[in-house]
DNA sequence: TCACCCTTTGACAACGATGTCACGATCACG
DNA sequence: CGTGATCGTGACATCGTTGTCAAAGGGTGA
């Protein structure tokens, strides 16, 4: 900027005033220092202009979600970024894995680099150690999963109606022997939806076979390594819910391979891209990515732009999509 | 910090000491200025500390994408940040949806924000307007598609090849009548493909239907109606071939809602998480994101670290997949 | 005991930018 | 032609940090 000033004849604050648009600048002085910006490649520093302003915005919001490369995450990533778009906000997304120890350093990382707010989907279980950064005016909405400990925003589908609608949809199909694949008990999604599954099952007054609850599955791999060893037992289940995408994923592999496509039930958590055209076309619990997604960027803009309203707690209700597998019958 | 400074008896300079863990501050001093930093909730301001150490280093990187929420994107960003993760470098992510104004204007912003590096899947065609950048230092990786007008590192697959496998391959089961899908021919990607596909027809002799030969379609659905269209016709193809995963996805809705798919041969450009579970599984020409996010990462952080050698352009070779999809007879 | 060294700490300027205020020049007006 | 208002510009301090250098205090060896 010095140099620009030097060239061009003026003083700084001059040249930071045409950097700006500011008014008041004469059309000479104008032309005279934009030439010279264009001769140097002077390039605007947004974070020094931050410092001075004071006003601490830096246009940056941070995206913590669980995986980055998975379809519900990069769904979330791209509605935020919708929105983000209009303000020139620019995002920046990491993935947390799970990983609590992960979590706490991405969010010590933003919260040193000042972002303008958070979108979090935790890792963690509990949530107090954000108290602080949300006392001193951070705003955080929380996405798929609730806040523990501290009182902020939150956007969550019920997701123990969500294993409810499952299970009755294949309890009317006939089903009596119903095997549930889970998450990590960890994860706060994947606990709730085996206990609204378990519920279901008591509601319907069927017996819940241990040897039937399979959890802390991770991947499509042992979704389908699960499937298998249920199918080879004594008395195999005549439907499966898988409470996650990924696992549907993997036990539609496991089916193919055995040659049981057809033949046993299958409803899968999450609706994803293909799952339509799958064979047979899968039956989904679906949430609504875009409206959760427009729900958490519309509540984290509104925190940014200075909303202090008490903290809003929004769950979104999932619904049966039919599609075949979830009709077969035993 | 003035305030911590205060709080603890000691000088700013001491607290900036303790803050970055310098060695050479007594034991006594330190636990006082972190019991004050507790106290405080004071946080350490990474862009003053940046401004003021002067080296420029963000820790930050940008990724700007076709469309975060697109398979392709979202594994090339993961393969980012996973390199990213051992460095403490954050990523700010954003879509470009083909519009080159929106490139400049992220590129813009990005540069204000002193990022350390750019992965860039360019929407524009010439990429002059990042010459200055270039030279005053700032690494930028392209990937998927080729600078153009300067010369920076680059990370592409070989896009003819790719199309020249799937075309011999329907050739040699049979085909002659060969539908081919794209995308818009302003994207480089596509028009290689499109080029590709007509030169491995006439390779073989094979005539082009200009009728058959469907460009600028952008979503499944473009896809989908496109297929209708192609089979509605008087000689409809025998094969399709579509040049981009989100066309086959559309090409095989369209099969699967006249009830065709199990007679049209298809091949697709891109694999995708679930093409070996539709039905029938599709046959794909596959680039192997893995390896092409590790490369483009280990290129931008070697950038970043100081390499300055030549730029390299790595032409990675696409495979093609037989599933199924494209082994049916005319 | 004295000169010298090492350890620990602080004063100060500077990173790149901008808000504040003051200054000189131009202008309109009576 | 004097007066006050308006316009364009610049000097300076400051945002939150840290590199540099110097000083205070204690320890060591001759």
């Amino acid at each position: 900027m010095r140099e620009v000033a030097a060239l061009a004849g003026v003083s700084l604050k001059t040249v930071s005033r045409v950097v700006n648009r500011e008014s008041g600048v004469s059309a000479d002085v104008v032309t005279r220092v934009e030439r010279a910006v264009a001769q140097l490649g002077y390039r605007h520093n947004l974070a020094a202009s931050n410092l001075r302003r004071g006003h601490g915005k830096t246009a940056m919001v941070g995206a913590l979600l669980q995986d980055v490369s998975n379809s519900f995450s990069s769904s979330l990533l791209r509605s935020l970024e919708d929105e983000a778009r209009d303000r020139d906000v620019v995002i920046v997304a990491s993935s947390l894995d799970e990983e609590p120890e992960r979590e706490r350093a991405l969010v010590e990382g933003l919260v040193r680099r000042r972002v303008d707010g958070l979108l979090l989907m935790p890792a963690t279980d509990r949530h107090d150690y954000l108290a602080d950064d949300l006392r001193s005016g951070l705003p955080i909405v929380f996405v798929d999963r609730s806040p523990n400990g501290i009182d902020t925003d939150s956007v969550t589908i019920d997701n123990a109606r969500g294993s409810r609608l499952a299970v009755y949809h294949l309890v009317a199909h006939g089903h009596r022997r119903i095997a549930f694949l889970g998450d990590l008990p960890t994860i706060q999604t994947a606990r709730t939806r085996h206990e609204g599954f378990e519920a279901a099952m008591r509601a319907r007054h069927l017996p819940i076979d241990p040897s039937m609850t399979i959890t802390s599955l991770r991947s499509p791999e042992d979704a389908e390594a699960a499937v298998r060893r249920l199918l080879a037992s004594d008395e195999p289940p005549t439907a499966i819910f898988a409470a996650r995408n990924s696992l549907a994923v993997g036990t539609i592999r496991a089916l193919h391979r055995l040659g049981k496509a057809g033949e046993i039930a299958l409803v899968g958590f999450d609706d994803f891209p293909l799952a339509d055209i799958v064979d047979p076309p899968l039956t989904v619990i679906r949430q609504n990515v875009g409206a959760i997604g427009a729900e958490v960027a519309q509540r984290l803009f509104a925190r940014i732009d200075g909303d202090t309203s008490p903290p809003r707690h929004v769950v979104l209700a999932p619904e049966l999509v039919e599609r075949g597998s979830g009709e077969i019958r035993p």
